[in-house]
RNA sequence: GCGGCUGUGGCGGAAUUGGUAGACGCGCCGGCCUUAGGAGCCGGUGGGCAUGCCCGUGGGGGUUCGACUCCCUCCAGCCGCACCA
C-alpha cells in the first residue's frame, strides 16, 4: 500500500472501473420513471484545449448528477462538442490547419481531460454538431421551419464584420462590436437568412414567468425582448397625401406634439425632399457606423420643408429628418413632445421649435412624469393615465389610430458567409425560387474545400461541383445556398438530440424527448443569458407548435457560474496568468483541483485562483486519505455497519455533517460550505482519534465518521470518495443510497444558551434540552457574571429564546 | 442616464426565519516530531487597552429587547441596457 496519498494511483484505478462498466450509462427506459433527472451543463466549442473554466462548471454539473443519483434519481448527463463555427474556424486558421482537423484534435483533448477529471458522463451519447449524422437533422429542423415561413429570405440592413466577413445576428454585436472578435461591425444591405423569432415575442416573453432561473437573467431577456405598450398613430401629409403612422408609448401626451421627425432610413425621406441639404444628411447618416451615431452628443438634423396634420387637434407640425429616429424600430417616424420627452426637448432647443406643457407636474419641461392634462382639448383636467386609453379609441372611432405593441427584438439573422457551418438544405431555381431539399436527401454535407478563408462570400461558392445542382422541383439547372447556418442553430436542439442520440430515422422519438425533457438543471455560463439561452428557447417552442415537443419551455432551472480569475483578473494566454487543468491534475489530481473550484466561494459568483487554496485542500484530502488507510488497518469493520457504543461527539459530529452537506446540496447549490462541513468531519476525526482508539466502540464510531467523509466528499472528489469508502465499508459509495442523518443525533441533552444584558452577549449557560423557559431564565439570572451586570437595576423586560438565548433588558 | 448585483479580518469567504459576527481554507505566529524539503501532528490568530471591558460587517440615519440580516439615504466597485419614441 502506498505510503501517501497518491491521484495518479487513485483516479486511473476507479476511471477504469465507471469505463469497463458503464456505470453512468442510464437507457431511455429509465426516463419513463417518474424519479428522473436531466442534468445538463452547456456543451464545449471545441477549440483549442480545455481551460480552467470548464473544469469548474463540469464539476459543478457532476456534483449535482452524483447528488441525485444518490437520492434515487435516474440521472441524465450527456457530454457534446459544438463543433461548428467561428470559434473552431478562427483557432484552424491560426493554427494552420483544416477546421474538420483542428476541431477533431481538439475535440479528443476535451474527451480525454474529461475523463482525467472523472465527470460521470453518460459516452453513449456523445456527439458533435459537425458530424453529419447530427446536422442532417439540424438541416430537417430548418427545413421544418421553412415550411411555416418561420425562416425566411429577405433584403435588410444588417450588421457585417469585416474581420470575420461575415454577418452577424443582433445578439452577437455588443456595443456595436463583433461578439467574438472585438471589431467595430459595419451596417450593409444585404439579403439573408431569417428566424422569424419575433412571431415569438409574446411567449418568450410571458413564458419567463414559468421557469425557475436567476432573476438576472430573465430581466437580461425581458429587456432584450423590450415590449411597449402604446398606440400608432397615423400622421397625414396632405400635400403629398400620404398616410404616416407613428408609433407612441404616450398617446396621453398627443395635444403637445409639435414637430415631426423621420429616420434618415427611412424611404421617404428623399420623396419629400431632396435638396442637397438632405441629401448630404442622409448619406452621412447612413455611413455612419451605430456607434459613431450612438455617441454623437447633440441633436441633428434638417427640416424638409413639409408638415403632417396632428390627427388630435387638426394643427400642421413641421417635418424634419434626423439620426436620432432609429428606422428599425417602430415605423421609422416618430411625433415630438419636446414638453415630455428629453430626446424632442433637446432636438426642439437646438431648432427653436415650440415647447408646450399638456401634462402638469414638475417644476419645468420636459417632465416625463405623470399627471393631469392640461392644453388637451376635451381631454383637460382628466389624469393622463386614465386619459391613455380613451385618446387612443377616440381616433380608433375614425380610423386615425390604433392600440399597439412594439419590440425591440428583430429576427434572428442565421446565414453566415463562412465555410465551417452547417449547410442551409435549400437549392436557388430560376423557375422555382428557393427549394427545399427533399428530406430523404439529407444531409447536405459540406464539401472538401482547400480554400476556406474569410472573403465575404461564401467559400462554399467555390466548390462548383456541389453548388452546380438539379432544381428537386423541376429538375433543371439551379444552385445550392451557399451560406451555411450560424453556430447557434446547432446548439439550439443538441439537448433533445442527447435524448435520442442513435436514431437514424428521426430527430429523436417524441415519446423519449417528452420522458426526458424539460432538462431539470442547467447549467452554464452568463455570456449566454440572451444568445443561446433565448434561441433554444424559440426553437423549442417552434418545434412544440410543430406537433415534435410536448414541452414549451426547455430548461426548467437554470444555473449561471462565475468565472475563475487570476490576480483578479480574466486568465488569457497575452496576460499569462492561465491556469491549465492538465498541469494541476498532474500535480494534485482531479479530486483536489475539482474540490478546490466547488470550494473557492459561491459558484455564481467570480473566484480568485490561487496555488497555496489548492495545496490546501490537496492536504485536506491527504488527511482525509491517511485517516482512511490508518482506520481500516487498525479497526474492525462496522458489524451491521452501524457503529456501536453511546454516541460520542464524533458521532455527532458525523450526522451534523450528513445534515449539513445534503441540505447544502439539495437547497442551494452552497458547494463551499458543504465542502467545508466534511472538513470539519475529518478534523474533529484527527481531533478525538488516539481517544477512540481506546474502545472497540469508539473505534466503530472512528470508522464510520470517516467513511461517511468519504461518503458525503464523493460528489466532490469522486475517486477518493469511492476509495475511502471502499477502503472502510468494501461498498461502492456511487450504488449507496444519500446518508441520512439521525434526528436524535442532531440535538443534544444541553444546549449553549446564550445570555445578554440590554442586548451585549455576557456569558453562556448550559441549559437542559426541553428545560421550561422559566427555567432558562433562571439559569441565565444565576451565572454570575449576568448577576454583575444585573446587580442594582430594575429588570423591564425578560426576552427568552428556548435553546437559544435570554437577553435581560434593563431599566 | 436607466436597471440589477456586490461591499464582512492580511486574503477567499461563513452566518436557516432578525438571536453567539468572522465557520472552513489561505497566510502568519508558536510548539512538537524530524531535521534536505514543496512532509506531518498540536495550538494560536478582527482591533484596542489596566484581562475585564470597549470598538467592530462601506458611511450616516431609522425600526427593534436585539440588525451583516429589515427600512431610508449617501458612497464605492462590478455587470447589463443605453437616442427603443
Amino acid at each position: 500500500m502506498a505510503e501517501r496519498y497518491d491521484p495518479q494511483l487513485i483516479e486511473p484505478k476507479w476511471q477504469k472501473v465507471w469505463a469497463d462498466e458503464h456505470t453512468w450509462e442510464v437507457s431511455n427506459e429509465e426516463a419513463a420513471d417518474e424519479n428522473h433527472a436531466y442534468v445538463l451543463v452547456m456543451l464545449p466549442y471545441p477549440s483549442g484545449e480545455p481551460h480552467i473554466g470548464h473544469l469548474k462548471v463540469y464539476s459543478v454539473g457532476d456534483a449535482i448528477a452524483h447528488y441525485r443519483r444518490r437520492i434515487g434519481e435516474k440521472v441524465l448527463q450527456p457530454m457534446g462538442y459544438d463543433a461548428f463555427g467561428l470559434p473552431a474556424e478562427n483557432h484552424a486558421i491560426k493554427t494552420g490547419q483544416h477546421p474538420r482537423d483542428s476541431t477533431a484534435a481538439s475535440i479528443d483533448e476535451f474527451r480525454r481531460q474529461f475523463r482525467s477529471w472523472g465527470i460521470s458522463i453518460d459516452w453513449s451519447r456523445e456527439l458533435a454538431t459537425d458530424d453529419p449524422s447530427y446536422y442532417r437533422w439540424t438541416q430537417w429542423i430548418f427545413l421544418r421551419l421553412f415550411e411555416k415561413g418561420l425562416a425566411y429570405r429577405k433584403e435588410a440592413a444588417v450588421n457585417w464584420c469585416p474581420v470575420d466577413q461575415t454577418v452577424l445576428a443582433n445578439e452577437q454585436v455588443i456595443d456595436g462590436h463583433c461578439e467574438r472578435c472585438g471589431s467595430e461591425v459595419e451596417i450593409r444591405q444585404l439579403e439573408q437568412w431569417f428566424f422569424k423569432i419575433t412571431d415569438y415575442a409574446d411567449r418568450l416573453l410571458d413564458d419567463l414567468d414559468t421557469v425557475d432561473w436567476p432573476p438576472h437573467v430573465v430581466t437580461m431577456q425581458r429587456n432584450w425582448i423590450g415590449r411597449s405598450h402604446g398606440a400608432e398613430v397615423i400622421f397625414r401629409c396632405e400635400e403629398l397625401g400620404t398616410d404616416y403612422p407613428v408609433f407612441t408609448t404616450r398617446p396621453d401626451t398627443l395635444f403637445g406634439a409639435t414637430f415631426f421627425v423621420m429616420a434618415p432610413e427611412h424611404p421617404d425621406v428623399l420623396r419629400l425632399s431632396d435638396t442637397p441639404e438632405v441629401h448630404e444628411y442622409v448619406n452621412r447618416a447612413v455611413r455612419e457606423s451605430p456607434e459613431e451615431r450612438a455617441e454623437a452628443k447633440e441633436k441633428t438634423g434638417v427640416p424638409l420643408g413639409h408638415t403632417v396634420t396632428n390627427p388630435v387637434n387638426g394643427e400642421q407640425i413641421p417635418m424634419y429628418v434626423a439620426d436620432y429616429v432609429l428606422m428599425e424600430y417602430g415605423t421609422g417616424a416618430i411625433m415630438a413632445v419636446p414638453g415630455h420627452d428629453e430626446r424632442d426637448f433637446e432636438f426642439a432647443k437646438k431648432f427653436d421649435l415650440p415647447v408646450r406643457r399638456v401634462v402638469e407636474g414638475g417644476d419645468e419641461l420636459p417632465y416625463t412624469g405623470d399627471g393631469p392634462m392640461v392644453n388637451s382639448g376635451r381631454f383637460d383636467g382628466v389624469h393622463n393615465r386614465e386619459a391613455f386609453d380613451e385618446i387612443v379609441e377616440w381616433l380608433a372611432e375614425d380610423g386615425r389610430g390604433k392600440p399597439a405593441v412594439n419590440y425591440k427584438l428583430r429576427d434572428w439573422l442565421l446565414s453566415r458567409q463562412r465555410y465551417w457551418g452547417c449547410p442551409i438544405p435549400i437549392v436557388h431555381c430560376p423557375e422555382h425560387g428557393l427549394v427545399a431539399v427533399p428530406d430523404d436527401q439529407l444531409p447536405v454535407e459540406l464539401p472538401d474545400v482547400e480554400d476556406y478563408a474569410p472573403r465575404g462570400r461564401s467559400p462554399l461558392a467555390a466548390a462548383e461541383d456541389w453548388v452546380n445542382v438539379t432544381c428537386p422541383t423541376c429538375g433543371g439547372p439551379a444552385k445550392r445556398e451557399t451560406d451555411t447556418m450560424d453556430t447557434f442553430v446547432d446548439s439550439s436542439w443538441y439537448f433533445l438530440r442527447y435524448c435520442d442520440a442513435h436514431n437514424d430515422e428521426a430527430a429523436w422519438d417524441r415519446e423519449v424527448v417528452d420522458n426526458w425533457m424539460p432538462v431539470d438543471q442547467y447549467i452554464g455560463g452568463i455570456e449566454h443569458a440572451i444568445l443561446h439561452l433565448m434561441y433554444a428557447r424559440f426553437f423549442t417552442k417552434a418545434l412544440a407548435d410543430l406537433g415534435y415537443l410536448g414541452v414549451q419551455e426547455p430548461f426548467a432551472n437554470l444555473f449561471t457560474q462565475g468565472m475563475i480569475t487570476r490576480d483578479g483578473a480574466k486568465m488569457s494566454k497575452s496576460r499569462g496568468n492561465v491556469v491549465s487543468p492538465d498541469e494541476y491534475v498532474e500535480r494534485y489530481g482531479a479530486d483536489t483541483l475539482r474540490t478546490y473550484v466547488l470550494y473557492l466561494g459561491p459558484i455564481d459568483q467570480d473566484a480568485d485562483w490561487s496555488d497555496e487554496g489548492a495545496g490546501g485542500i490537496n492536504r485536506f484530502l491527504s488527511r482525509l486519505w491517511r485517516l482512511a488507510t490508518d482506520v481500516a488497518e487498525t479497526t474492525e469493520p462496522l458489524a451491521g455497519g452501524t457503529p456501536q457504543g453511546e454516541p460520542t461527539v464524533l458521532l455527532r459530529k458525523a450526522h451534523w455533517a450528513i445534515d449539513k452537506v445534503g441540505k447544502d446540496l439539495g437547497r442551494r447549490f452552497a458547494f463551499n460550505t458543504a465542502i467545508a462541513a466534511v472538513i470539519e468531519l475529518v478534523n474533529e476525526s484527527y481531533r478525538h482519534r488516539e481517544e477512540l482508539m481506546q474502545t472497540p466502540e469508539g473505534q466503530s464510531q472512528l470508522r464510520f465518521a470517516t467513511a461517511t467523509a468519504g461518503s458525503l466528499i464523493f460528489p466532490f472528489a469522486p475517486h477518493l470518495g469511492a476509495e475511502v469508502y471502499e477502503l472502510l465499508t468494501g461498498e461502492r459509495v456511487w450504488e449507496q443510497p444519500w446518508p441520512a442523518a439521525d434526528p436524535a443525533l442532531l440535538v443534544t441533552d444541553t444546549n449553549e444558551v446564550v445570555v445578554q444584558v440590554n442586548g451585549k452577549l455576557r456569558d453562556r449557560v448550559a441549559v437542559p434540552a426541553g428545560a421550561s423557559d422559566d427555567e432558562q431564565e433562571r439559569l441565565a439570572r444565576e451565572s454570575t457574571k449576568v448577576a454583575a451586570h444585573l446587580d442594582g437595576h430594575q429588570i423591564v423586560k425578560t426576552i427568552v429564546v428556548p435553546g437559544k438565548l435570554v437577553n435581560f433588558v434593563l431599566g
